[in-house]
DNA sequence: CTTAGACTTCAACGGTCGTTCAATAGACCG
DNA sequence: CGGTCTATTGAACGACCGTTGAAGTCTAAG
């Protein structure tokens, strides 16, 4: 089989997804990004013009193929041909799912990528602007098939409960690794299965139990 | 009223507290950190002998007393003298109260603190170990009281539970300010009051859900 | 006042950072 | 072959990093 070979523009944005997320944007150098992908450092400044454009490039990369995924899934449970209002179940699905089928079923930079992610949603300096950029149109798709599935709630709610949704995803896909020390190895941080059996419920059941509060 | 004057110790825990919390460890520079304290650069390392034993004074400095205020809750829910098995709502509450009390009524320490809190929860390569150094015990004090407050869910369910627990606050706790522009400025993450409200009950309805899954 | 000890200042160290640029190599086409 | 454009190399720049040590200041006890 003819592999085609990776440029090297790949090869710099697979060392740098894989470094930044692992030690953030200010702990990884770039003489490190391209010692680890083995081409000379002065490329990062001829592909990408600068270090933080590397940083959204990386972002950029694999952020689109997430949205239309979703959208799709989206879709196929709310759509024009779907049955009558989504359940909240298929909503919150619908937004997980194509990130553990990613992680489950592509490579190890899709891993990468969730991590910094994770990372990026969590920082205050870099969050708002950049996870806006990419994913707030997709988002606010969601937040209304959601206070459509759940039409007692207020919005309030609904806003306050996706950010408690993002923010349960987002720990569990930080690799922190801090779930299987408290768990005295019962439990792995990187075991998809269990992670994608568990998540949908805890959120599902919480967003209901939003939506009845003190009623 | 004669005010006790800060010493350079407190000034630089402050500095640090407020700097790291906002650009992370390595984005955060000692000089950066002496100016904003207005002291002299060499006085970390006099104090605190280098930056990262700085970083982790910062931890310490509230971290025992976020554990005592969190066991005296739990105490006053599931401990000797309480009624029988805490209800999952109380030990949530023991959990995240303390947090938000000192959020609502202590100084603006208090939300860099759990700023930066949020922050090393969330990394790959602090997370492990200062969070554990300063919280497990405590943490596992908790779990075991989930577990008696849900006694039919797998112990797998609870460990995974409180790692959506966990990000669901820590996002909360992080002040990416991402509430705010996707709601359209109608939630504000800053609104300690709105978080109080419902992030217990998400997480207990979770919790709930989770114990019952598949049952 | 003198002395001891804790604290603070100042200047500098070696090292690493992101970025730049002129020179070189390689591919494609006439 | 010669010419052109893209890609790559290697060396260097100035700036900033964390850390150090010697000198200076302050306070309190003898």
């Amino acid at each position: 089989m003819a592999r085609a070979k990776r440029t090297t523009k790949e090869k710099l944005l697979d060392a740098a997804e894989k470094l930044f997320a692992r030690q953030g944007y200010h702990g990884t150098s770039l003489r490190q990004i391209t010692r680890e992908a083995g081409v000379d450092l002065a490329l990062v400044n001829y592909h990408f013009g600068g270090k933080e454009k590397l940083f959204e490039a990386v972002l950029d990369r694999r952020g689109a193929m997430l949205n239309e995924e979703r959208l799709r899934r989206l879709e196929e449970v709310c759509g024009a041909a779907a049955p009558r209002p989504a359940a909240t179940e298929a909503v919150v699905g619908a937004f997980f799912d194509p990130i553990l089928d990613f992680l489950e079923h592509a490579g190890p930079g899709w891993h990468s990528y969730f991590s910094l992610l994770a990372w990026v949603n969590n920082s205050p300096q870099w969050g708002k602007r950049l996870m806006g950029k990419t994913f707030n149109a997709t988002v606010k798709r969601f937040i209304e098939a959601l206070m459509a599935s759940l039409p007692k709630a207020a919005p309030e709610d609904i806003y306050w409960g996706y950010n408690f949704l993002t923010g349960a995803l987002t720990l569990s896909l930080a690799e922190t690794g801090r779930l299987d020390v408290l768990s005295g190895g019962l439990c792995r941080s990187a075991d998809v299965a269990a992670l994608r059996a568990r998540l949908g419920p805890f959120v599902a059941a919480g967003l209901r139990g939003l939506a009845q509060r003190g009623g």
